[in-house]
This record gives C-alpha cells, structure tokens and sequence, in this order.
DNA sequence: TTAATTTTTGTAATCGATTGCACGAATCTA
DNA sequence: TAGATTCGTGCAATCGATTACAAAAATTAA
C-alpha cells in the first residue's frame, strides 16, 4: 500500500514491458484491446498513480503556473487568484502562489524560483517597488507566457488584463459633479504604475469636460494605507480653499479619509463626498456604505488565465494580447446627497 | 538565450562529465578548488539554471506542498496561507493553492492531484460538507504529512493546529454576560465540525458557570452567510422571550443578525449586543464596528508550516502533534454597553 | 503453403540531475 | 624508488514516464 507502484511494478506483474503499459494507460491505438483492459484492471487493482513530476521531466510541460501578487491577503489579489485558479484547475494546472510584499527584490527571487520550477506559464500583478523590466524579458526569453493583471508594465511580449483605470476614473469624477460637487481632490498613488496615471488622466479629464478648472493642489499622491488617508485630508482642509469631495484611487486610503472627516466634524455625504476603488468587501459595510469602483477581479483573473491559455495554444506565435474590461461604479452612501 | 543549458552542456563546453559539473554546483569536496572555479563560471556565463523537476523525480522531494482551502477570497484563509507562504517560502518550497468550495468530491480531487504532483505535504482545512476520512488515510499511507488547521477532522497521525474553540465560546459569552445580558442566543454551524460544536461548548459552559439557565430555543445552526442572519434574528425575535444578545459562529451571519436588528428597529448594544467570529476585515469599519473573536490566522498559518517542517524533520517518527493557539476577543461597539 | 501485410509488443534513448563505484594520476612514506 | 595513500574524475545506473524504431506475432492474400 505503501509504496507508490510505477508501470514497471505493472509491467513486472503483466510479464510485459513498461511501453505496453504506458501505451495501454494512454490510449494508445496500437495496444490489443485485451492487454489494455488487462492493464488498466492491474493498474486499478495496484492503486497505480501516474507521477506527474515523472510527465513534466519528459514532457517538458509541468502543468504548474506560477502568481505572483504584492499580498494573497489582500481582497482584490485573492478573488484574482480565486478566478485564475477556478480556470485552470479543470484543466489540470496547479497554481503557485507567491507574494512580493511590493519589493522588487522579492519580484525577481519569485520569478527566478518559478522558472527553475519549470513553469508553463507565470500570471502577476507587478510590484510598486518594480522598476527594472530585465526580469521579465527573462521570461519571455524562455518562451514562457507572461500575463500582467491590473498593474503592469510596458514589455514588449507581455499580454495584460487590466480594466479601463482612464475610464474609471473619469466615471467617478463626473459621478462627484453630477452630486454637485465642484472642488473635486484626488487622493493617487505612485504614477509609476499606469493604473495610477490613467485614474488620474480619467479624474482631470472629467474635469475639463464639464468646466472645472483643475487644481493641482487637489492631487496628493500617497502609500495606499488608512494613515495616507489621515494625512491627506489633514493637508487637504488646510488650504485656502478646501475641497468638497474626494476621488481616491484606494479604498483604504478613502476609508482614512473618511474618518479623519468625521473627526474633523464634516457631514459626509451632505457636505463632502468621498469615493474609493476597489471595492473591498469593507466598503458594503461601513457606518456610511462607501461608493467605490467596482474593478471585478474575479472576471479579471479569468481572463487572464484564459489569455494564458491562447498564449500557450499558439505557442509558435507570438501574440501580445490587451485586454480591458469596463468597471463597474458603485454608487453608495457617500456619495449620494438626498 | 533561448535555449535551456543543463549541466551535459556545461560539461561539454569544459570537456568534463556532467558528474563533475554537477558535484561542482554542489560543493562536493571531492572537486578540485580550479574546476569547481571554472565550471562555476562557466555555468554563470551560460546563465545556467538547475531543473527542480529532474531534481525532484531523482530526490524524490518536490519542494512544493498543497495548501486546500474552502475559498481563497476569505480573508480567514487567504491569511492563512499568506503565513505559510512567508514561513515556507524562505525554505525553498512553494505553495500550491487548491479550493474546494465546500465540496467533498472537489476535496478528494484535490488531494490526489496534488499527491500524483508529488506535494512534500498537504496543509489544509476540511471542507463542511465533507463525511468520509479515507481521502485522508490515503495521504498518510503515502508517507506524506498532512497537517490539519482550523477545521479538523479526527484522523491518526494527522497533526493539527487550531485555535481553542471552546475558549472563545466562554469568553464571548462571557463578555456578553458581563455586559449585562442574560438571554444570550448562538447562531452555530454544522456540528459535523469541531470548531462549531467547541464554540457551542463554551458557550453554554459559560451560561451555566454564571447561574444563567440554558434554552434550547436560543441555539440555531445555520450556513455562514449574511442570509442566514436576518432568518435566524426573524426567528429568535418572535420567540415568546426574544433574547437580548447574540453570540454568532461567523462574523457574516452576525452582520446579517445586525442588519435585520436595526431594520427591526433594536437598539444596538443598549438593548441588544452582538459578538461575531473570525475577525473579518469589515467588522471593524462597520457603522458599529463589531465585537468578535480573532483567530490569528496568519500566527495559525505559519504554525501549520512549522508543525508541517517538523514531521518532515523527523520523517521516521511518527508524529501527531495538536497546537492550540489562544483565541483574541476583540471587544468592539456592537457589545459595549455604555 | 508461402509471401506480404498488418498488429502488437519490445528495445532503447530521452528528459536533467545525482551518486556509488572504479580507475588513473598525483602525492606521500619508508 | 617501489608501494601505499589520497585526490579528482569518469562510468553508468537511477528517478518514472514517453516514444521512435525494430522485431515478432498474427492475419491476410495468392
């Protein structure tokens, strides 16, 4: 019971040799109908697993690919992971988890380990730290698919999934003017990421598009923490003319936000509305349910895993697919103004 | 660039066997200090990269464990594997993550794949709808450890890390009970898990060490969503005495509790308090944030690991070790009374 | 009945690394 | 300087599966 049994305990037992099993095992059409019923009843019989290491050694193909995310705890990279994983699992790939913490140094180790683990593919949202892109073309060099999702770089090669941050955005700006809203910040992160830029681009647009002469005062870019969200506000109602309504480019940033209004004494959404992004499970359930964009993440990491699979069908050519799913605003309370 | 280089191509370049190119990389002393030099260099120089797959079917070590969960997008086991993969990451394994979605077929599934990918261990929490335990025998008869947390099933030779169940039981109820309450309902789960039953047990035990009268009538077992919340509060309140506090197994049904409470127009906490359980991200940020036990899951995480790097340690023991971690009552508004 | 086909099975190489054993060369001992 | 050690390297098997190619067996054709 113990030991694991190969087709050569099967062959042994059949008096035949371990191709004729393998073949059997396999369909093959040139084994006679006896001898594969036969094997496939010892195989049963000795409780015979195929040792898929064994497959991936020859094949070349270990059937495992690789995610690579800042945290796995994070709401939005887990549903992701929830998405890829509920894709590819049917049709026999393994997930391999890492995180990144944000440090590109962590980035590059993960990669690294990946590839000598012999991944078919690698999926990843790329680290805020990231600067280099060495790492990936590392990757492509090796003829395995790389997918970014939602945060990525420009490499040539690279096919990505994000959602229209531009769109967004610019989405979620109007939706503050239309609440009568004039003095609009934006709470971003670091423009080195494009999701960041395009929220941003989306936001001054909106602006423009409906009269309202941008101010760069307004924009903060900050850590994507509930402290960021303090301090900014904290800048924000210090100066001259002090906004009416907050676009943040992450609820948690939002979330600061809205407690230090409150400590503040501002009525929100009456006085000041606030929007995040992401729609993390938290916003739903908040003392004031907080509007937020919707970036479907498990629709993302479906995607992904689908572009992956193209990517590995046509593997003789080279597509650099794009992707850009609609996002989805949700209009909750503070935003809303009766 | 392209081309993998194994150690045969090394060696040919050098004009040696792979048998000293290989003991080379490996610091085999019987090499001399010159061609260990020079293999090493050449080996940078062809950007070589060792092959874990055929280092796994010689050693017999894959370097990966399986990590399966009900659903990676809960924040109670998405922090479980983030400590996993921080404790086993630095060792050189890898984590594959596999979800069951509460099904038993997709639990059976699971674990064979993962033992034909040749895991060096399976870390996982059982599945509520799960009956049978030869699935899990079926691991240990492979000599492969299997380290239960948090949902367990009782098994010989499966070591466990969990938190003490009942403990948090008496002490929520406890609490409630020092709060003022006296007619403390339990929303549980199915008791085919130990986890919900211990819960159970704590919370009568503290019921009866405080001279208060258990009832029957007030313990409702449920499934773990927000649903499951409104019916069970639509049914305790039309009790001929309501209770006046409710200590939930899930953190989503007290939310549920919470909601129908307030629609009902029950004051919360000076005429009703609620406890929840898991610590879920937005029980914090709720418009009362809300009392409930946290089960450390990451500290839960990185215990499963270490408990898993021992069995491995001493693979020709036997070991079935139980760790029990503290639970953390979060006391928060929804049981404060002023 | 014998030659020509077609089926079925066996032989052996391969994927990429590790390692016990053996062998030649260098070094040491007396 | 002959004999004994030590050192460094090569040979070949191994992990468990797959698969061209060859060979044997069974079937068909003449």
């Amino acid at each position: 019971m113990n030991e694991k049994t190969t087709i050569y305990d099967i062959a042994k037992a059949l008096n035949v040799t371990a191709a004729t099993v393998s073949r059997a095992l396999n369909n093959n059409p040139k084994i006679s109908a006896a001898t594969r019923k036969l094997v496939m009843e010892t195989a049963a019989k000795m409780n015979y697993k195929q040792n898929k290491l064994a497959l991936a050694l020859k094949s070349g193909k270990s059937n495992n690919v690789g995610v690579v995310v800042p945290y796995i705890d994070r709401n939005f990279f887990s549903a992701i992971i929830r998405g890829i994983e509920e894709e590819l699992y049917p049709l026999g790939y393994h997930v391999i988890i890492c995180q990144t913490h944000e440090q590109e140094s962590a980035e590059i180790d993960n990669i690294n380990a990946l590839l000598n683990a012999q991944v078919d593919g690698i999926l990843m949202s790329v680290s805020k730290l990231s600067t280099q892109t060495s790492h990936f073309e590392h990757v492509l060099n090796k003829n395995v698919p790389l997918v970014f999702f939602d945060r990525k770089k420009d490499v040539k090669g690279v096919s990505t999934v994000t959602i229209d941050d531009y769109q967004a955005g610019y989405n979620a700006t109007k939706h503050l003017i239309e609440q009568g809203c004039s003095k609009i910040a934006h709470l971003s992160g670091d423009w080195a990421l494009e999701i960041y830029k395009n929220r941003y681009k989306g936001y001054k647009q909106a602006l423009l598009d409906n009269g309202i002469t941008f101010n760069k005062d307004y924009v903060i870019k900050t850590k994507s923490d509930i402290k960021a969200g303090h301090k900014s506000v904290e800048k924000l109602m210090a100066l001259e003319t002090p906004p009416d309504a907050i676009f943040s480019s992450s609820d948690y940033v939002a979330l600061g936000a809205i407690q230090q209004l409150k400590k503040m004494g501002v009525k929100i959404p009456d006085d000041f509305c606030v929007i995040g992004f992401s729609n993390e499970p938290f916003t739903k359930f908040m003392e004031l349910s907080m509007s937020t964009v919707d970036q479907l993440p498990v629709e993302m990491g479906k995607m992904s895993a689908k572009v992956f699979l193209e990517q590995v069908k046509e593997s003789n050519v080279k597509i650099e697919k794009k992707v850009v799913l609609a996002p989805n605003l949700k209009i909750r309370a503070t935003s809303t103004k009766k």
